[in-house]
DNA sequence: GATGAATGAGCCTTCATTCAT
DNA sequence: CATGAATGAAGGCTCATTCAT
């Protein structure tokens, strides 16, 4: 029958323009702002006519949901992937930052460090862009703080709070970003990695004696 | 003492209402962005008219390179200060550091961790209070990443880009900052300190053999 | 004819528009001034949305100068083709000052005699709108100042400066529209201008004996 | 009794500030026209504070209206005081117009071609400034329309409507305002004086033969 | 009387959203 | 389905006017 070929073309296109739309907008959202992109730049961008980006969103904000629950899916499926492997707790976080770093260079992805909207109050306009982007942010905290939490069990990683801990690594991500950002660099990623893996390995500092003192402060 | 008060009370009232609308805009800022928050709520907040406010600032860009002048400063002052005090780098490293941590408890100061404008292209509107906050980012960089060449040099820290370093140092400030307003904390910089001085100086992790290990892969 | 008129459809559509806007716009000049006149009176006017005059026009700015482009681009034209016909240079003068004149009955038209704007140094607002108004100007006086300049090469006008002549021209006119709207007659310029080429050819007074006795003084 | 003496005080130091103020209005008028120029300025032009202001006019409006009688009230009374002396009506319209032009050239006065209030309705706002306006023009008008009616009625001017004859003359006397503006010219009344004159007496076209075949037509 | 900080109505302009074609 | 002209709510800003000092 060729209804179902038909209806399945017709999805085709519709997630082609979504893709499209989606791509145009990332662009955009990362150039300008969740704010100043306004959706005539999107459907300008995407080569579509402004009414349109209604028939596949029903709103600006719908629209940004939408963008981040693309990334953030991505990001988040490989992250439980690169958890679920096997290895120690230690080696299952350095599998993890590799891949978080690699989204870094990866469709030019900001996201990662898209960190604004965890400060906002309720008030704040863009109410289902923040909402979407804290539950991506918890369900990430929470994979993460479980490997932590295994980790310091097993003696593994330092005496502390699992959950500041997966705070810390996430800054350490986004604090790349923001470098490969401000220094226009192609692969910053590709620097800070042994970077940051030696500073969870053994910290930034070679001196350990005179750091026992400050520490002893 | 008659004339000179008399001047000075105007110049009392102006500043008191000067401090009134930040502490006001602040508020907002922090919970609704930049963009979000309205003149007519800033005028609400701090309890005057819209118009009153432009008497205090010429434009709502003006007022919030104000709100970043403000704050800036005093960090930026506090972070020299720990650096010219006497002591190896790593010494000033870990006074630095607790400096940083210490305004995120001070007058609810969410700054520090503000960080989504770096991300934005010259397009974004509001430039002023993107470029008075790149150009305070710029100072704090290139004070802390002369405070790392230094280190490199005398052998004193893992051999790095010391720009780099500085990224990242600031990226666990910030993420302190995060965990703070996640999980509501009102103290979260005095857990994350010894946290992080840990990290700096000898790692998360506690069985450097396996990593070495992993480093090799 | 499928396409073509299709096309040309929405392009009658918003020449359409564009006119309804500019007469909605022109009534309200005259009656309140460009100041005075508010972007919601000319929409509610024009019986459309405040925001459709900024589909039309850039800027309150740019609709006035529309509104003055059309009209003076139609008057010029009209002032260059009766100077550049065949005749003498008073014969030209003549024909210039009955298209003048018919231009305050054609289309409530009242722009020949909109000149304040000519007043205004560099501070005022509404710049395009003097700006453009002064070019206008400028072109006619241009124009009509190489008649005279002509003329008076050729015996056929009093000797004096050919600039000051083209004012005091435009200035008859000028006095005729003031005329028209002070007396609300509808067809000043059919009175005035046997008045004001008798003025021309011969001047006002009858006993010339007596005023040469006055021109002595 | 001192209450008399200082009563006058006050009413000459009262006197000598309101005009003051008016001189700071007026120059502003003229640079900026009405709307544009704000109480703010007038105040700091005048050296006074903005609620000074207040204290010597009722509004905005009201000073605007206070700046046209003081000066219209001169003119006025001039134009009177030319039109009473003794003379043929010619010799009367020929002093009035020296009078008028004279004014061109005291106090930087441009009052006399501030034209445009006459095309507005009654709709437009700086209601009181436009009505004033009027019912000088209208005073001025009434005047000089006597001076051509018995001129006419005695044979010594055309014969035409006495009320367009005067808007005619006026209309010579703005141009000539307009020309001094446009051209920079500090004196353009002694120049357009003799040409005026002349115009007025005898024409601009010298050979009178093809003017009586034009007029024929 | 004089001041000028404060007010708030009202303006121009933008932009997310709708809907007739 | 796609379009883009039209809408109108809302924002930043100005400025005439008031009033406590």
């Amino acid at each position: 029958m060729p209804a179902s070929p038909k209806a399945t073309k017709k999805e085709i296109v519709t997630a082609f323009r979504t893709r499209e739309i989606l791509a145009a907008a990332r662009k955009l959202l990362e150039q300008r702002g969740p704010e100043a992109m306004t959706m005539g730049e999107i459907a300008a961008a995407a080569g579509v006519a402004k009414g349109t980006l209604y028939l596949y969103f029903q709103s600006k904000d719908d629209l940004i949901q939408a963008l981040i629950a693309q990334v953030g899916e991505n990001i988040l499926h490989d992250v439980e992937v690169s958890l679920v492997a096997p290895g120690t707790p230690p080696e299952k976080l350095i599998r993890m930052v590799s891949v978080l770093l690699e989204y870094l260079n990866r469709d030019r992805l900001l996201f990662p460090i898209y960190a604004r909207e965890l400060l906002q109050g309720e008030g704040a306009s863009r109410e289902g862009f923040r909402r979407r982007y804290q539950e991506l942010e918890e369900k990430f905290v929470t994979l993460v703080t479980r490997l932590f939490a295994d980790g310091i069990a097993a003696g593994q990683f330092i005496s502390a709070n699992p959950r500041l801990l997966t705070f810390l690594i996430r800054g350490l991500v986004r604090a790349t970003g923001y470098y490969q950002k401000a220094e226009g660099q192609a692969d910053a990623a590709k620097e800070a990695l042994p970077v940051i893996l030696t500073l969870i390995s053994s910290g930034l500092i070679r001196e350990k004696q005179s750091l026992a003192e400050e520490a002893a402060l």
